[in-house]
DNA sequence: CTGAAAGCGCTTACAG
DNA sequence: CTGAAAGCGCTTACAG
C-alpha cells in the first residue's frame, strides 16, 4: 500500500527546500542545472506526480471538462462524447460526465454543479424536456460564472455561445430534393423528435423542398404507438413512396412495418434515416443513412472549447457545422 | 459576470471569523443557533457552494469516482456508464470518464491518471489489447496506491478485486441446452471476441453443454472479412440449424450472411446474440438476444464501489453475477 | 460560543 | 542560486 509522495517529503530526503523542489521540477531558470538534475532523478525514483488537486487549488483551475450529455444509450451520443474525450487526452484533460437523461430537473441540478468549480468549461446538449419548457435560465446561469460553454449537436437556440452541429434543415432539404429528381413524388418524414430543435428543423427542410403541388406527409409522435399508427397511416393510406426517418425509432419503426405488411423496399418503399452505419450495413435490406460523423463533431465541439479556455479565441461566439453526407445503400436502390 | 464567493469574503461581510461561518454552515454544535441562522442566511442570499477543490485538499477526497471504458459507442458500455451515472448521482459523487479505446498502452495511461489523486475509486472494464497482452501490472499497481478497485463485465482475471458481471459461460450453456432440448442439433457460434475472457467463457459453456457426439461448430475471428468467410462456411457446408452470436457484430453479420444466402429465419436457421433489446424488436425478422441488463449491472459496481469506498464493506472480495435472460423474438420460433 | 492557528500540497513573489 | 513566507479555500483541534 503506497501513498503518493509530496514535495516536502521529497524535500526532506534531499535537504532542500520544498521552494527549490518544485522550481526545480517545473524547470525554473533560477535553479542550478545540479539542482534540477537531483531533484528530478529522485522524483523519478520515486514516481511523483504532483497532487492535482493542490495544483487546482492554486491555479484555481481543474484541468476538467464537464460534459452534460441529454441520453448516453443514444449510440450518436457515445461516439459523440468518444470524440470529445480523444480530443481532451491530447490536451491532457479529464472529462467530467454528466447524463441528464432528457430530463429538466436533473439538468438544472446539473448546471449548479458546473457553477461550482469542478470543470473549467462545460459542452452542453440540452435535454428534451427542457427544449419542450424553453426555460434555459438554469443553462445561461452558467455562462455568468464566467465559464466557457459550447452547444453541442442541439444549438437552435438564442444563446450567446458557440455552437457546433449539424446543418439538420439542409440534410433534410436536400434529401428530398435528391429523391424527386430521381422521380419520387410521395415523400414522408417519420420523426419522434418534431418537439425538438433538431427535430423541427429536419421537418423545415423536407418542407422547404416540396414543390407547389406536393403534400406533406408526417408522422410525429413521441409515443412510440401512437408513432406506429401514423406511420402505418402514410404507409398503407397515402402510400408514400419514401421515408425519411428522423431518428432511429422512426427510421426503424418505418423499416419494420414496411416487412410486417409485405411492402418492399426498396421497390415500394425506399428509406433514409439518421441511424449509424455499423448497423445500416447489416440490415435486410441495408438502410441508407446519413452520417452525421459524431466523432468529429465531439472532437470539433471540444477543440472550439479549449480555445475559449485558452484565450486562443476570443472574437464573438460562432457556429460551427460539420458536414453531414448520404450512404446510400439497398433502401434507396433505384433499379432499371 | 459572477464569481463563487468565498467564506473569507461572508466572514467579512457579517464580522465573525471564518471558522465560525465554517461551522456554521456545517451545523457545528459549538456554534449558537442564531449565529448559524445568519450565516446560513447571507450564505443563501449569496447563492454560497464551498469550492469543492479546497474540500477535497483538506478531506484527501475527491468526491469523484474514476470509470474506465473499452469502447463507448458499444451501446452495452454506454448503457452500463448510464446505470453507474444514476448511482453515483444518489450518492452526489461525480463520474471521471476515461475510454482506453481497446488500447493496452491509453489503458496504462490512464492507469497512471487514476493514481494520480484525481478520484476516489475506480471502476474498470479491461481493454482487449491487454487481455492479449497479458500484461496486468498498471491494473494492479491502482491497487498498490489503496485505491479501491471493481472489475465490471471483463471478470475473468486472477485479481484480488471486486467484480461484477455475468455469467457468460452459463448464458451459452443454457442457451445452448434449450436449443437441443428443442430438437436442435448442429449449432454453431459466431464470435469475434474468442480471445478474450468473456468470449472465452462463452465458448467454453457451448462446448459444455454439446453431447458425446455433436460437433462444435465455431466461426471466429476478429477480423470482419475473415468472420465473414467462417460464419459462411457454417451456414452454407455446416449447414448448422442455429447460430449464437457472442456479440452484436457476429450476430448481426450471421443474421445477414444468412439474408444474403437466401437462408430462411426461423425456419432454416434459428438466431439468438449479444445484441439490444431496442434494436433487435426492430430486425426483420427481430432477433431474439440476451438481455444482460446493463443498467443494473453499472448500478451494482457503482454500489459494490461506494461500499469498499465508505468502508461500509470491508470483507474479502467477491464476486457479484447479474442475472441474464434470454428474450425470445422471431429468430427462435418454432412454427408447428 | 467565537476565533486564531495550523495544515491539506502546491506555486511564486520576494529576500538574501 | 536557495529558502522563507504568503496564499489558494477550506476544516478542525485548541485556546479563550
Amino acid at each position: 500500500m503506497k501513498s503518493r509522495i509530496t514535495l516536502k517529503e521529497l524535500a526532506r530526503l534531499l535537504n532542500v527546500s520544498v521552494s527549490t523542489v518544485s522550481k526545480a521540477l517545473n524547470d525554473s531558470p533560477e535553479i542550478s542545472p545540479k539542482t534540477i538534475e537531483r531533484v528530478k532523478e529522485l522524483a523519478a525514483l520515486h514516481n511523483y506526480r504532483p497532487n492535482p488537486t493542490a495544483v487546482n487549488l492554486k491555479s484555481s483551475k481543474s484541468g476538467t471538462i464537464g460534459v452534460l450529455i441529454p441520453n448516453i444509450a443514444n449510440s450518436f451520443f457515445a461516439k459523440v462524447l468518444s470524440g470529445m474525450e480523444e480530443r481532451a487526452q491530447r490536451e491532457g484533460l479529464q472529462l467530467m460526465t454528466y447524463i441528464s437523461n432528457e430530463s429538466y430537473d436533473r439538468e438544472k441540478q446539473i448546471a449548479e454543479l458546473l457553477t461550482s468549480g469542478y470543470v473549467d468549461g462545460v459542452l452542453i446538449a440540452i435535454a428534451e424536456e427542457t427544449q419542450r419548457k424553453k426555460e434555459f435560465e438554469h443553462i445561461k446561469n452558467v455562462l455568468q460564472y464566467d465559464i466557457p460553454v459550447v452547444l453541442y449537436d442541439r444549438i437552435g437556440f438564442d444563446m450567446a455561445v458557440d455552437k457546433v452541429g449539424i446543418d439538420d434543415h439542409k440534410v433534410f432539404y436536400d434529401a428530398t430534393k435528391e429523391l424527386q429528381e430521381k422521380g419520387i413524388n410521395r415523400i414522408g418524414i417519420a420523426t419522434s423528435i418534431h418537439h425538438m430543435g433538431v427535430g423541427k428543423a429536419r421537418i423545415d427542410g423536407y418542407r422547404e423542398a416540396l414543390r407547389e403541388n406536393d403534400t406533406f406527409y408526417v408522422a410525429n409522435s413521441a409515443k412510440m404507438e401512437s408513432l406506429k399508427e401514423k406511420i402505418l397511416k402514410m404507409l398503407l393510406e397515402d402510400k408514400v413512396e419514401a421515408v425519411l426517418g428522423s431518428d432511429f425509432d422512426s427510421t426503424m419503426m418505418a423499416y419494420r412495418l414496411a416487412y410486417e405488411n409485405g411492402i418492399r423496399i426498396p421497390e415500394d418503399l425506399k428509406i433514409v434515416g439518421f441511424i449509424r452505419g455499423g448497423l445500416a450495413k447489416y440490415l435486410t435490406p441495408s438502410v441508407s443513412y446519413f452520417d452525421q460523423f459524431p466523432d468529429k463533431l465531439g472532437e470539433k465541439a471540444m477543440e472550439v472549447l479549449i480555445n475559449r479556455i485558452n484565450k486562443k479565441n476570443t472574437g464573438p461566439v460562432q457556429k460551427y457545422i460539420i458536414d453531414t453526407k448520404v450512404v446510400h445503400l439497398e433502401s434507396t436502390e433505384f433499379k432499371k
